[in-house]
RNA sequence: GCGGAAAUAGCUCAGUUGGUAGAGCGCAACCUUGCCAAGGUUGAGGUCGCGGGUCCGAGUCCCGUUUUCCGCUCCA
């Protein structure tokens, strides 16, 4: 079976189980929206859980927040989102290429300039010492002719992005008969407003001031807040902020499942530090980081490092943590070394001090900042997609399993008693209710106990706990393990503390 | 956004030159059995993605549209 073949099947399995169904499916769906079921949420809580308390636990200097996902629009301009994501785009039909337009006409518009300046040089040839350029090009016909047409054009596109006229970009190219350099046509489609961010009404409708923004990143929740963070929490630098929250991007292509999507989910800790150390803390995170994917067990040999060659606006260093997904090596978590781009920005536009007083030095600085970036939903696909497998057992029969980690598991444990009478169902709700407080657990009388262990295989339930007979005479149970197929004898009594052991969260942080 | 393909029961899929909608699995109830997807009986579930058109008649032909997949494109 291929990769992409597994990779249907995946999807498929995780809509039969209820894991994720797509969004609104009953009106045809929305694209690239997907709801996590009712045991997605689980898995998906479990992955938050271990991050959460990776971060918010075994580092003393960090701590957690929860900031909204309106923003005062100002925090974009501060950002570079506004600056950044809000180009006009155009594409040519023939070449498949997709332009800026503005760019297409201010390159028009340098060519005439260039145009000018040739004509420029053959009066400055032609006349030699007594040459006057000033009047050369207030007199030459071709100059006044380039120099009417680019004034026109000149205005209209100025007016054209002032009042964020689409149609009169359009307008402006088809005029000027522009081509595209690719194929040398002019089949152009509309100029349509490419806007990462997704806007919304804040307050009465109406008023464009008060358009504001839904966050395309949780990140500048945690800069905006920094400075009561680390007053009232006393953190001293180097300290760190964690933050778990929806973000929303909207992307001209949004593909793969849950891989990228309009509506997803970050986990992202700003890690704050002096200047100067920061190189230090890239290195350390990119490390911590590393290690806590790979005490999850899904193989060490499926991550790498990517180190970005081109950086973005903000960063002096970055690098990506690439799993091995279905579909190849791709981006997991992002690690930057984001200086005091965002603080120093936001110092700037709201006109407040956001400076620490280091004691040590006696200095005063905008801290620098390492951030850890990682998409829950990119998390619970590698989990997923790693996780997923079918065998085909000794007597020819398949199994569908999914061998998720059991720490992440939705149900940790199935309760079943062997035949639904004789008592059996009684002592099996007695074994639930002896675990229910700390485990998420299920309870199964339908079907053969064959069936009900492969239905719990199918979703990634590491452990079966039958009563039979002889349970009601001796008060043990058969545990039997999803991975091995094996069983063994659990007395009732030690039940929780077994459990415990495999599938306790915590003791996966004792690891790291 | 462009090009190609697809959409029929919860899932996987049949459905002939256009003539009243099918299977297997799954699901629910009951009976029987009891440690790795057992058997029987009964039942629920589909205006064939949606909207138009052609036709006496459309799941089937035509147009539009939505969603998904593949390839471009884009991606802090």
């Amino acid at each position: 079976m291929t990769q992409d073949e597994l990779f249907k099947l995946l999807v498929a399995h995780c809509k039969e189980y209820g894991f994720i169904f797509p969004s609104s499916e009953i009106y045809d769906g929305l694209a690239a929206v997907y709801d996590y079921g009712q045991l997605g949420v689980e898995l998906k809580n479990n992955i938050k859980q271990y991050w959460w308390n990776a971060m918010t636990r075994l580092n003393e200097n960090i701590v957690g927040i929860d900031a909204c996902i309106f923003m005062h629009p100002k925090t974009w301009v501060a950002s570079g989102h506004v600056a950044a994501f809000n180009d006009p785009l155009i594409d040519n039909r023939d070449s498949k290429k997709r332009y800026r337009a503005d760019v297409l006409i201010e390159d028009y518009l340098s060519k005439i300039e260039e145009k000018m300046a040739k004509e420029v040089e053959k009066g400055r040839r032609k006349f030699g010492d007594a040459f006057d350029e000033a009047k050369f090009r207030e007199t030459n016909p071709n100059i006044l002719r380039e120099k009417a047409h680019y004034d026109d054009v000149h205005s209209r596109y100025v007016a054209a992005e002032q009042a964020n006229d689409l149609a009169e970009y359009k307008q402006i190219i088809l005029d000027c008969g522009i081509v595209c350099p690719i194929s040398g046509t002019k089949n152009w489609t509309d100029v349509r407003q490419f806007n990462l961010m997704f806007s919304t009404q804040f307050g009465s409708v109406g008023d464009d001031s008060n358009t504001i923004y839904l966050r395309p990143e949780t990140a500048q929740g945690i800069f905006v807040d920094y400075i009561n963070v680390q007053k009232t929490g006393r953190m001293k630098i180097p300290f760190g902020i964690a933050q778990i929250g929806k973000a929303f991007r909207n992307e001209v292509v949004a593909r793969q499942f849950i891989f990228r999507m309009r509506e997803f989910e970050q986990m992202e800790m700003e890690f704050f530090v002096r200047p100067g150390t920061e190189m230090e803390w890239f290195r350390k995170w990119k490390e911590n980081r590393m290690k806590w994917h790979v005490t999850l067990g899904m193989g060490e040999e499926n991550y790498r490092f990517h180190d970005h060659e081109k950086l973005a606006h903000y960063a002096n260093a970055a690098t990506d943590i690439e799993f091995r997904f279905p579909f190849g090596f791709k981006e997991l978590e992002g690690i930057h070394s984001r200086t005091d781009f965002d603080l120093g920005n936001h110092q700037k536009l709201s006109g407040k001090k956001l400076q620490y007083f280091d004691p040590e030095t006696g200095e005063s600085y905008v801290p620098y900042c390492v951030e850890t970036s990682i998409g829950v939903d990119r998390m619970f696909l590698a989990v997923l997609s790693h996780s997923y497998r079918e065998e085909t057992l000794e007597n020819g029969e398949k199994r569908t399993v999914l061998g998720i980690p059991a720490p992440l598991a939705p149900i940790k444990a199935a309760v079943l008693p062997l035949i639904k009478k004789d008592g059996l169902p009684e002592f099996a709700q007695k074994v639930m209710d002896e675990l229910k407080y700390d485990f998420k657990c299920q309870y199964d009388e339908k079907d053969s106990i064959g069936k009900r262990y492969r239905r719990q295989d199918a979703i990634g339930t590491p452990f079966c706990v039958t009563v039979d007979h002889q349970s009601l005479e001796d008060n043990c149970v058969t545990v039997r393990d999803r991975d091995t197929m094996q069983q063994r004898r659990v007395p009732v009594a030690e039940l929780r503390s077994m459990l415990d052991a495999e599938v306790n969260l915590n003791n996966l942080l004792r690891k790291l």
